[in-house]
DNA sequence: CTCCATCCAAGTGTCAGACGATTGGCGTCG
DNA sequence: CGACGCCAATCGTCTGACACTTGGATGGAG
């Protein structure tokens, strides 16, 4: 109960929401009535709102239909944040690229046999268009690919946390080191490392695809820690 | 550059932090510039930042020597961030009880063999408090003992990334399955596992301990699905 | 009866101004 | 030299007002 008041307000409509007390797509009384509830000014109100819409706990809209409603984060909301994060963690060096990679490899190793054994023929479709030839695509078009391709791997396995905390990972990587500084063959290589194991998952070999995936890995971890000694002199 | 005006501003000081423009430790100019700046209103201002504030990308204090500073997400940040977020996801049954136990497996087993090697001495002596006996400790030492032993083999790993991803998966499973519904001797059971980790760990056996984390979750996982179906039947 | 334009009500979005509260430095007085 | 108190800077909060957005209600034209 201590501490400036929009954060008293925001931590109590929260709890309430963590609590189950209001319910997804449930409206909060509005902003009048909030601050009449809580003894507390609208600005006050709204900068609790603010506060909880930015951790997607409510969704706020305009108009006479309008108002604050309770709301589920989504996969693509945690990963987003988690991407910010981790991007700023890596930025003040309080992770390194080696333990970025070590979490890679993980839960994307495992998460290639799942994918290999559950996938549906749909989600073959998708890797196949997530694969991509370095000598004619260009630069954005190799490094958009690269990340659906693991992407897609991942969401093959059913686990929806999975991607949510994969992603995140590969993302803060590949803006990091993505479109220059990469030696030559690199994408070459990450190419024929792709379509080995889009095979491997069209024939269901799970063995196969832990194999290949962490081999790719290894290759990945490698030449992300050299670019990062070159970038850091 | 759409949206209500708190959104953009938030969004523009956001993007300037994340490209490094703006560096941790850095105060921001204060609120009457930033609204002079963007020719916002003040409130407009506040609203941007707590917002920002929020997802503990900046850092606000009073006082002559205040302001808004901008800040370096710690991995508890993070870990609540993703905890609550997972925890709701879970009460959508947007993600299983098997889900969230499936990851603690990829995630954990291979953890206990880093910490087996790893580990120090003092580490170690954190391990042997964290453990309990159901016998004599109250129901609230067990559960809080429980997930410490937990946390600190993640963090025997050196890897702070671990923790940050798996601390929030068993607080989620803790706290909906953690005081009661928990059948005769699961507590026993779990501090029996505990101890013969321990003493894996303690003896630098990789390979034991990470057999015996798998068996421990196995149990685990078990006793959480069961207990799923009963609070759910 | 249908369709379209208009108006209206309920909300949020934004601004301006004022004052309170907190913090840390500085100067005065014992 | 130290303790006390004043003061400036900054955030925290309130009030009141008005603009903007949205969706439904209303009412007239065909």
């Amino acid at each position: 109960m201590t501490g400036p008041a929009y954060a008293v307000l925001a931590g109590s409509i929260r709890a309430r929401i963590l609590s189950g007390e209001l319910v997804p797509g449930e409206r909060l009384p509005n902003e009048q009535e909030l601050s009449a509830e809580f003894g507390v000014g609208r600005s006050t109100v709204r900068e609790a709102l603010r506060s909880l819409a930015s951790q997607d706990l409510i969704q706020t809209t305009r108009g006479v239909s309008g108002g604050s409603f309770v709301s589920v984060p989504t996969a693509a909301h945690l990963s987003a944040h988690l991407e910010t994060g981790v991007a700023l963690m890596a930025a003040a060096e309080r992770v390194t690229v080696g333990q970025l990679m070590s979490l890679r490899h993980l839960l994307e190793v495992p998460a290639a046999g799942e994918a290999a054994k559950h996938r549906t023929d749909e989600q073959l479709d998708d890797l196949r268009r997530a694969e991509f030839d370095p000598s004619v695509d260009s630069g954005d078009a190799t490094y958009a690919a690269n990340q659906d391709f693991h992407l897609v791997l991942l969401r093959a396995t059913g686990n929806p946390l999975l991607e949510v905390i994969t992603a995140p990972l590969f993302r803060v990587l590949a803006t990091r080191f993505g479109r220059d500084h990469a030696p030559d063959g690199f994408w070459a290589c990450v190419a024929d490392d792709h379509a080995e194991l889009h095979d491997l998952v069209a024939a269901r070999d799970a063995d196969g695809a832990v194999t290949a995936m962490r081999r790719h890995l290894d290759h990945l971890t490698g030449a992300y820690q050299q670019m990062d000694r070159l970038s850091r002199g």
